[in-house]
DNA sequence: CGTTTGTTTGACGTTACTCAAATCTCGTGG
DNA sequence: CCACGAGATTTGAGTAACGTCAAACAAACG
């Protein structure tokens, strides 16, 4: 009774100050992951709604989850990105939903038991808080994508993609003097599904970027941002915040901790 | 005590199955009641900050909210329907969401004091169900917008819009034999900012869809629906359904009760 | 080394945007 | 009841941007 399991030691769900399982007691941590099952997937692998059907209940210990939808002409779109620390819910969604989740990186998650999850958030208030958090934050950042689908040029998309992820991946950020370098996890292919545009269309964006001095793209996707504030610019993002990044305090944010 | 507050009675948060206020207790809606604020709000007008600071958690009896967001070079977008049923928490949201709300239909909400609001979740796990399901169906509904926007075509997501808001906005449909009638509430203007297009654009996309014959455009906005596979054809949706509305169960309908 | 998959480039077509003007709608006041 | 005016919708012509298709190129993998 009351040791952590190893599971959980080191699931940065529960090691992450603000994350599920950090606020949990040894006892409830211990019950919940007894009935929880984890699952490490292979980008471009897909959950399938058989699986979701009986563990609708997850959360993401790391990489990211993509939401696909299929039109009827073969065109996907990538709806929405869930990220690390994400609480996702899917009990009552429609069928499609559940067979649209396929890892656009390497992804760690962690099944909850509903029923155990429920009796967490009954007896246990700061972990109802941050399911809630949770949920409200995944709408808030659907809002933020919608509104930069709508925006008219691909650059700006593409700017406002690299504006946002480089606080939500911060992993792999190294800051040196005024440049900033950091990693991006995703095919251009994927890029595309996301940002509604075709994969030529992103190549160009990227190379339109590259041409007016915001950002230097070099091997193995490493985007270095040369100048922040021009990339604002060519986001017309009115709401981005230029160097603090206290716009996205409530993103939950993977910081390197240590080094 | 236990009495049914005069401001509730009539009230389709209270009076419809299925929406928040509907599984409160009488001494928990007369408590809620005495602590919380109504406000009827004419359309184009703005929930202000200032106010939503004070009140960041309200439920919608009437009418659509649209959360908007605008760019740096003044074009607007709306990123988002609120509509009848849903609860929305603004707490921890970016500010400039908190000024974003306008009403693009006459609209009318109940302000929820936060920490009334939290001990009704507190206590009723029925509450707490309605409260929670309602945020995940903001989700589920946004990521259908979103797959929406990056359609290719503006007749695809018009078509798309005609075809989910004929369920969303039940109480003006009529149905006679095959053919289908119902009001659309909103302004060419605001629709063209919720589907990522321009007013001129919708304009051509309804003329577009009457000439392949799916719809009519009647006066006052009327739009009658003539041939509703058709519409879901054009539409390029492979989830929408086309005759049972199950799709949409999850959806909360304003279906008329009597008449 | 060959196969597969993803990215890039180029030429071309299609679509929606832009801008301007005409028309329509609806509320207001004469 | 009609005239007026503000705002919205519609229409048209020209342009800019992305999509499309095909082919070359690069990267990853066995």
């Amino acid at each position: 009774m009351g040791t952590i399991p190893t599971a959980c030691a080191k699931c940065p769900l529960h090691t992450r100050a603000g994350y599920f399982c950090s606020v949990l007691s040894a006892d409830e941590l211990e019950h919940l992951s007894s009935v929880s099952t984890r699952q490490a997937i292979q980008p471009g692998d897909s959950l399938t709604e058989t699986f979701l059907d009986s563990w609708p209940v997850f959360g993401i210990a790391d990489g990211v989850l993509g939401v696909r939808r299929h039109d009827a002409d073969g065109r996907a779109t990538i709806a929405a990105f869930l990220v690390p620390g994400d609480i996702v819910d899917l009990r009552g969604a429609p069928s499609e939903m559940l067979s649209s989740l396929s890892a656009l990186t390497e992804v760690r998650v962690c099944y909850l038991e509903p029923r155990a999850f429920e009796a967490v958030l009954e007896k246990n208030a700061a972990a109802r808080k941050i399911a809630w958090t949770s949920l409200q934050q995944q709408s808030f950042r659907m809002i933020e994508q919608t509104a930069a689908l709508s925006k008219k040029r691909a650059s700006e998309k593409l700017a406002w993609f690299i504006c946002t992820f480089r606080h939500m991946h911060g992993r792999d950020i190294q800051v040196s003097q005024s440049a900033e370098v950091f990693r991006n996890p995703f095919r251009n292919i994927d890029l595309a599904d996301y940002l509604g545009i075709r994969p030529e269309t992103v190549s160009r964006a990227f190379r339109s970027l590259e041409e007016a001095g915001a950002i230097k793209v070099h091997r193995s996707n490493l985007i270095q941002v040369i100048d922040r504030n021009l990339l604002l610019v060519l986001a017309s993002a009115s709401s981005l915040s230029a160097d603090s990044p206290a716009e996205f305090d409530n993103i939950r944010v993977l910081l390197p901790t240590g080094s």
